[in-house]
DNA sequence: GCCTGTCTTGACTGTGCAGTCAACACCAGA
DNA sequence: TCTGGTGTTGACTGCACAGTCAAGACAGGC
């Protein structure tokens, strides 16, 4: 006796997760997403609920479909010390190009986490400890390769560069020159040597 | 013939600043300020004009009341290697009590820049840059009184912190722990050694 | 004491929003 | 073909907000 939706419901959190991504939360109007998706309001909250519920599962996906398998490609790319800095490229690339400039999903979350219940507190911070262990573990590889001088105390250097990521974003939202930002990755990855 | 205001507006916006540092200007409503200041809200309009203008005139009394300051009285503390360290412990300090943790209110309106117009955005970036150059003018100091290895580049570093200390806001933002912030800091302060 | 122009007060207006409702469209099984 | 339940549609509700209005309070000049 059902009847099937005419929409696919990952299809409509993708389109939501792009526009939550770009305007944040508070900025986001349901009209928004409707729009994006093409889906009408009540079939949405049908489907998944209200828009908290859509921010978080948009989040979630975020974190598992573009999070996790970047940081997975980046490294299997090649030498530890050799992902690192494609990860600090890449994280650049994304900073100097500021006509579609919008961050990392999950840290623009995490600057506006007042705005959010615990179930995102929790998803962002396991990230950011995530993005941390991330670095940590390719300075531990590098060093028994021999990439990375021993002296280098992986658990420190990898909170380093995790604020050196951040910080480059906060750069580029605040309009600083594209060479600050290179220089400040430039020097971050100069404690890898 | 006029009649004298019975407020005093510097202290209006005074208290209105405390309100936007706190919860940004999206968040803050007209009546969290009316309540904040005590003055009515026709008064403020009359006095300052809208919510925006009111924003730019908090903002700007930021800047010059106690960023500048701020950085004069750090600048004229001890040595500039000292000068450098204490700015950081005061970074960490601010960042590591998070019960009453609320960052640098231009560095959270960096993060929002969209919200804002041009007039906010140049004093932001202003604010940002001339950062940077105090992190400069410090190191190139520290070089000539021997305190910083000449082998050390002045403008990168002075990237480099800047980048560490918004890196560090964003984590505690993000919840992330103590000890994180700390690492963090005590590597960026390893590039003057 | 009256007049003039500013300041104050609280009620008002219009807008945009999240979330809801009720009527309708549709499909599958009896 | 009828029936019942689910999906869809667009209008609706209630609320919170920025900004405005108009009536009144007040102080000084005449």
């Amino acid at each position: 006796m059902p009847w099937k939706k005419n929409f696919d419901v990952e299809e409509a959190v993708e389109s939501a997760m792009e526009v939550f991504w770009e305007k944040g939360f508070e900025s986001t109007t349901i009209t928004d997403i409707t729009e994006a998706t093409g889906v009408q309001r009540q079939s949405l909250y049908n489907a998944v609920g209200d828009k908290r519920k859509l921010f978080l599962r948009s989040l979630m996906k975020y974190d598992t479909e573009r999070r996790r398998s970047t940081l997975a490609s980046i490294e299997s790319l090649g030498t530890p010390l050799e992902s690192i800095h494609a990860f600090f490229a890449r994280a650049i690339e994304q900073s100097t190009d500021c006509a579609k400039y919008r961050g990392c999903f999950l840290v623009n979350t995490a600057l506006r986490l007042q705005d959010h219940d615990d179930e995102v507190r929790d998803l962002v911070s396991a990230a950011i400890e995530d993005l941390r262990a991330f670095f940590k573990r390719l300075i531990d590889h590098g060093k028994v390769r021999g990439e990375i001088p021993s002296t280098v105390d992986a658990s420190a250097t990898a909170s380093a560069l995790l604020a050196a990521i951040f910080g480059m974003g906060v750069m580029a939202r605040g309009s600083c020159g594209d060479d600050v930002i290179r220089q400040a990755a430039d020097r971050a990855l100069s404690l890898l040597a």
